[in-house]
Order: C-alpha cells, then structure tokens, then sequence
DNA sequence: ATTCGCGGAGTGAACATTCATTCCGGAAAA
DNA sequence: TTTTCCGGAATGAATGTTCACTCCGCGAAT
C-alpha cells in the first residue's frame, strides 16, 4: 500500500467513526483498527489527535466549497446565485452524510467556535462566498437589512436543521421539498 | 445544608460546567468541588453521571416550558402566537445563556437523539405546543404546506443560530433585532 | 450508643501517546 | 545471481494519566 493511501485510510476511518459515535468515542485504537494501521502509525502520519481532526475538517471543507461551486453562474441574478449554493449545499449534505455529520460535531465543539470567530472577521472560500452574496442583497434593497450573523442564520439555520432530521431519518427529502425548504430560506431572508 | 439545596448545588454546579466545558470536559470531581461537596455524596443524589445529565435537562425544560407560556394568550390570532413564543424562547436563551449552552451540548449528544425522535412521534410539554400551532397553520392556509419537521427547522433554525451568535458574543441582539428576527422567521414559514 | 449522611482516598478501566522492536525492500558485496 | 546489510516504515505492548464510581471511617444528630 502506498504511503499516501494509508494517510488517507486513517482519515477516512477517522471520519466513520467520529461522525457515527463523537470525537470522544472515537479512540485513537478503534480508527487504527478500521484503518488497517497499528496504533502507532497514526503518529507518523499526524502529530496527534487534535491534528489529525482538524486537518480532517479542512480537507471536507475544501471538498465542500469545491462542490457546491460546480455549476455556480457567477453573473445570474441574486436569488439564483443564493438559491444555486444553498441547493447544492443541502443535497451536498444529503448525499454525504457523514461528512455533514462530522462537520456538525465540530462546530459544536471547541473546535468550532474558533473557526466560526475567524470565519466572521477574516475570510474563508465559501463563507466568503455567501457573504458578499448576501451583503450585496442588502446594499441592492433585496435582502432584509440586518446583521450578517442574523442573515447567515437565517439562511443557514433552517438548511442544517433539514439536513440533518433528514440525516437521523425524521424527513425523507426529495427534491421538491429542497427546492422549497431552499424557497422558504428565502423568504426568511428577502425584503 | 439542607438536604435538598445540596441537590441543587450540584445541578447547578453540573450546569455550569457542562455548559461551558462540555459532557467530556466536566469530571465528576470538579462538578462536586463546584458544589462544595464530596464526590461521593453526588452518589447519593444521582445514580451515575448519565442520570445527572438527564435530570438537568429535564429540569431545564420545565423551567423553559414554564418560562415561555408566561403572557401567552391561546386566543390571539395564529401569528401573534407564533411571534409570542419564539420571541419569548429567544429572550430566554439570551437572558439564560448557561441553560441554553446546555441544551445545545445536550441536542448534539446521543442524549439528544433519542429525544427528539420521542418528541415528534409522541408528544411533549412545549414541543406540543408548537406543534399544534403549526398544523393549525397548516390546515388555515396560512403556513406553508410543509411536513412539519421541515417547518420546526424553518422556525427554529434561525431562532438557535442567532441564540448562539449572540451567546458567543458575534451579535448584540436588542429587542428590535429580536423582533426582526422572529418576523423573518414568521416570513419563512407563511404562505 | 446507634444511626446516618458525608467526604475523599482508592480502584480499575479506558485513553492518548511513546518507543523498543520487527519487518521489508532495495542497494552493496560476494 | 545470490547473499548480506541497512534505513526507515510499521507495529503494538507498555506507560502515565484521567475518569467514573466505590468504600470505609468519621462526625453529627438522636
């Protein structure tokens, strides 16, 4: 087995297992095992455990941003370009489940909260995206004139709160009912 | 000490230390140091940590329910109702930060999970009480007609997203934003 | 004197991380 | 070609730490 593919085994076990049962019922053991890996080799791959998660979560960030992007029409209206990314980001989530589910348990973790502080001040691919999106609906007089944090929930809130009774089982979501939830979002949001 | 208030201290002081470190972060030991009690004698209240945990919640959301049906009118319009809950939900997680952090831990558990499905087959305290709010809604025309799980997303989503930001000190929400907010979420789930 | 609530040291299990050892493939020596 | 040697990747048992939970002796109350 090449080296890269045993780096890769490991973070994909490593996502099974934390997006099924948690960061903490996660043991270094039981991803090694999956992995096909002795314990140890972890280690020469990842400086610990704390790494291994957040070199994890970017890289699932980065495969993200590059989906939702794929058929992205930079120059259509406003409301296409919101509707466009918040469809792809639902069914992104809908057809990678443990991806989302491990993005949720990073973000409710202290993890996250560091990553959302820098995401909100600085900036990052997609909620960069997102931003000037919305900060122009605000300046053209189409969107609510409210508090990016407020906007972003808005529109975010309900859109994870689908997926993931989706994910557990609550909803099955077809794509009529994406397109509305995606339709509701923006009512919640425009003027 | 009265033996009831050596009860509560613990709660409290489990309360305080989930909320602000999470489930895995508050040992046993610094809950009863907190509490100014031995970690034994948290054994004699509570059977196990699990327990503990689940007491709490439970008495949060009494004390949630309770909060939120203060000044209710059953006889106000659909809309107003609505505007009266999730503004009354919102200003009680703003002014009960520590409850709401722990609820959220709580949700994001596998706690959590097993809840939420009771709560959407069988019924519960507030839960029920949204709940026929909006199939009233629903059957008036007045809400959009969506299964009501994607509904609970369109109106609870944003409210959580924005109880958070503001938690985490990312927005200062005043009453006006408050208000805003609940209207946009009114906005998302009307017709 | 007897009971009872209490405290906190003690216990064993589980965990992340380390490190002495094994294993393997390829280069050098024969 | 065959044998020997070697560097470093891989391993998993060992380590030290942390935790939930137990247990036993103490002091207060009766």
């Amino acid at each position: 087995m090449a080296t890269s593919e045993k780096r890769q085994e490991i973070l994909h076990a490593a996502l099974e297992l934390i997006a099924e049962h948690g960061f903490h019922d996660a043991p270094i053991a039981a991803i090694a095992e999956r992995a096909s890996v002795g314990a140890g080799t972890i280690y020469r791959y990842f400086e610990n455990k704390d790494v291994l998660i957040n070199e994890l979560f970017q890289a699932l960030h980065d495969r993200i941003c590059a989906g939702i992007l794929k058929g992205y029409a930079p120059d259509s209206s406003l409301r296409e370009r919101f509707v466009h990314l918040s469809t792809a980001l639902l069914r992104y989530f809908i057809d990678n489940p443990l991806d989302f589910r491990y993005l949720e348990q990073y973000h409710n973790s202290p993890y996250g909260v560091a990553f959302r502080r820098d995401r909100l001040l600085g900036s990052e691919g997609n909620g960069d995206l997102y931003r000037s999106l919305l900060e122009e609906g605000v300046a053209q007089q189409i969107v609510k004139d409210l508090p990016l944090v407020v906007l972003f929930a808005l529109a975010f809130g309900p859109l994870l709160a689908v997926a993931r009774d989706h994910i557990l089982g609550f909803v099955e979501l077809d794509a009529s009912l994406i397109a509305q939830t995606v339709q509701a979002c923006w009512d919640g949001i425009k003027r």
